[in-house]
DNA sequence: TGGAAAAGGGGTGCCGCCCTCCCTTTTTGA
DNA sequence: TCAAAAAGGGAGGGCGGCACCCCTTTTCCA
């Protein structure tokens, strides 16, 4: 989990330096011999209580306080609104869950938080789906596909590639093309999802 | 945490095909339309509680039940031997647990069970430190870093070098390159991190 | 029924990563 | 003390991903 984050992290940050802490213990430590301008805490993680509450909230504070500088993001798995609340009175700049946290979600949060100074993203109920991967397919390729079996239905594809091309900043011929070439690996395989 | 583990089995298997579920229900209806080779098991997902041993047990039983001709692993957060036994007699043929896993293990894990049939890997309870990543180093940069702030202290590097190279087959000379062009980049940054 | 959307394919230039081989100077340790 | 280990750079080839351009044929639907 801590590398998938690093992972998203990289994306969305340019000349950033990251580090990932396995306990409290180590985390707190390495906030005591330097600052940090971000950090994520995941308050369910292994020696905590994850039904208990109080033992949820006393992880956040505790991070919190070793670093009173930084941004919060708490990124959990069993996320409640009512936790949203507590967190935020706690100074936590951001809140989201797990579960459907998608790629690109965290880059979108980030954005609120320095835009409105606070983000919460509760999973989602519904929507759910089972997510396809092909090791043959480049990043482009997956990343469009992804995106493209995750539209809503009705729409145009031709929309959807303007939609890709303005938000990664490609031309939407482009797009096109890799979706195509994407499709294209898949069928010659003969494994070709649902929603394609 | 599926897309980091989908991320691992790319690395260690050729034109692989990968489906991710984020529910048990999405799970056993994939399950149910086609055959896998491979399926990992997390039993701890929302909507399980975590705590209650015959919650988990009952989701790695269903899944097992529904994919009576695959190999499954179950990769769990809180892990213990005595929930790994109960696997075992279920047909599971490897057990690991999520802290510690590192990149790589995965790949181990898999060649132990195409080997004895079973592997079990509990989470260390110590040898735990802060892993740390720099996004201008490139990937071989990091992987060999992350190695050698691991090896075992006493060890020369040339040793490393040799022992990195052998496993990913790649010149130690080239190795050697690699980690001195990591280390300048964080020098130039003045972020050096411990064990380096 | 005619035009837009979609499917399907070929080619090109750029850039970053991977790997190799070359060199010098400083530090370490038996 | 002296050789091995380590630090620090420079140059270059191969390859694949990325983005862009071009083209034809089939399908959809208003």
């Amino acid at each position: 989990m801590r590398l998938a984050l690093i992972q998203e992290l990289k994306n969305c940050l340019t000349e950033s330096v990251l580090v990932g802490a396995p306990t409290l213990d180590i985390a707190k430590t390495l906030m005591k011999s330097q600052d940090f301008d971000l950090v994520l805490i995941d308050p369910g993680l292994p020696g905590v209580n994850p039904i208990s509450l109080f033992d949820r909230l006393s992880v956040i504070e505790q991070v919190v306080d070793a670093s009173p500088s930084a941004t919060h993001v708490v990124i959990t798995g069993s996320d409640s609104v009512a936790e949203a609340g507590h967190c935020r009175r706690f100074g936590v700049a951001g809140y989201v869950g797990k579960t459907g946290l998608m790629r690109g979600l965290l880059a979108e949060v980030l954005q609120d938080i320095s835009q409105n100074g606070f983000s919460i993203r509760t999973s989602p109920t519904d929507q759910l789906a089972a997510d396809f991967h092909y090791s043959g397919l480049t990043g482009r390729e997956q990343e469009i596909l992804d995106c493209m079996r995750r539209r809503e239905r009705g729409m145009k594809r031709k929309e959807v590639y303007e939609q890709i091309g303005d938000r990664i900043g490609v031309d939407p011929a482009t797009v096109e093309k890799y979706y195509k070439q994407a499709r294209a690996k898949l069928l010659r395989r003969g494994r070709l999802p649902d929603g394609i």
